[in-house]
DNA sequence: TCAAACACTGCATAACTATGTCGACTTTAT
DNA sequence: ATAAAGTCGACATAGTTATGCAGTGTTTGA
């Protein structure tokens, strides 16, 4: 089912690995490289990005870097899916590229079987990204807790928890849950007891850092 | 390279699922199904999921759920992969699932060779998932902004909302950066102006949300 | 049945916060 | 060169918060 070519835009800065990746999608029936650039900005002057379906971008670049030329992309022409590419394989960068808005992420060591699957998954709604990669980015989701200085507040106390951080007052948050002033006082002391802090911000900061919010 | 055999546990309440998979993974010269359960409260009156490298556990299960066996293997036998299998493909489920520490998902309809690669990659450090679940996971890492809400803070109003987050007062903040109370309250005014907010709290909240903080 | 733990209510107060207003200096853009 | 925007210092004050102490009623377990 071969039926529609697979535009592609190729930004990289190295020339030898931008031929590379040339020479291997043209060899491909169903591939079609309509740009090919070595920076964002000489990118972004011409219209052939916007016409892709997928952009194989590097995170490192002169200029606009890699990160930066995915918000672009996404803030300009949302439905074209940007594939990362990068020698660069922590979490850092792998977590910027993803929060960015790429949608695959392949190590450049990666040949060019898995390329051309890469790309072929990505038209079809898949996440291409190297085994490791793909371990990367679920630990990044995973909270990441000692589970020593865990804690367990109760729902009477999640419920105050959240209505703290949209910053009501003890009337407010009492007359939003049917309970006295002092009952909602007599609540927030136990939270802050049990998460060792003193005060409504830092509630609220663990909380989220905890996942409870 | 099958010097040693990867062994695996199995944990599903569908009869003809659990032989299904026992029968495809037999199959395999370099695995060993050391342990087949119906449910989380047989597995775990056993050793064996201790002993296993991989445990392919189904989410919905009789009793203590899948995503709470996770949980559990995760706090005792931390070191143990866990692939959790699902009909369910929807974001909580992924998410929760992730979240209680598996480190990869399929859904059922897996053919047996994509299971048994899957098996493979998850012992060479990969996180074995189908593109779709892959492509959940990473919009799930996503900051889901419409872009219209998004806030530019200052550098300087960063850092002041980072220390809000720990709770201190102005005068506090004042001297960790050198700056007079009435500077400080000059930037949270500020920072609550952008952010449309008018208490430190519902500030870190938002912060933590549009992961400034 | 006694104690202990929990879920509140009530009250008091020092400390802190949110917010308005005025003025000064610096940088950036036009 | 003038305006606009950003960063700060000062002062005032109503309102809110953090925290201590003292009760009441309910549930749970020994």
């Amino acid at each position: 089912m071969e039926s529609t070519l697979i535009k592609i835009s190729i930004v990289e800065d190295n020339i030898y690995m931008r031929e590379g990746w040339e020479s291997i999608l043209d060899t491909e029936s169903d591939f079609c490289v309509i740009g090919s650039y070595g920076s964002c900005e000489e990118a972004f002057e011409d219209s052939s990005i916007s016409r892709s379906d997928i952009v194989l971008m590097d995170i490192e670049l002169p200029g606009m870097s890699g990160i930066e030329g995915v918000s672009y992309i996404q803030e300009n022409h949302p439905g074209v899916n940007i594939i990362m590419a990068s020698v660069f394989d922590d979490n850092q960068h792998v977590f910027d590229a993803i929060c960015a808005g790429a949608i695959g992420y392949l190590l450049k060591k990666t040949g060019p079987d898995e390329l051309c699957d890469a790309i072929r998954s990505a038209m079809e709604g898949g996440s291409p990204m190297t085994p490791e990669i793909a371990r990367k980015v679920i630990r990044l989701m995973q909270p990441k807790q000692t589970g020593a200085d865990k804690v367990k507040l109760s729902d009477r106390e999640l419920e105050i928890l959240k209505e703290l951080s949209t910053g009501k007052s003890y009337q407010a948050i009492g007359s939003s849950i049917f309970l006295s002033e002092d009952g909602v006082r007599y609540h927030i002391r136990n939270i802050y007891k049990k998460l060792h802090v003193n005060s409504r911000s830092q509630a609220v900061a663990k909380g989220f850092k905890q996942n409870l919010i």
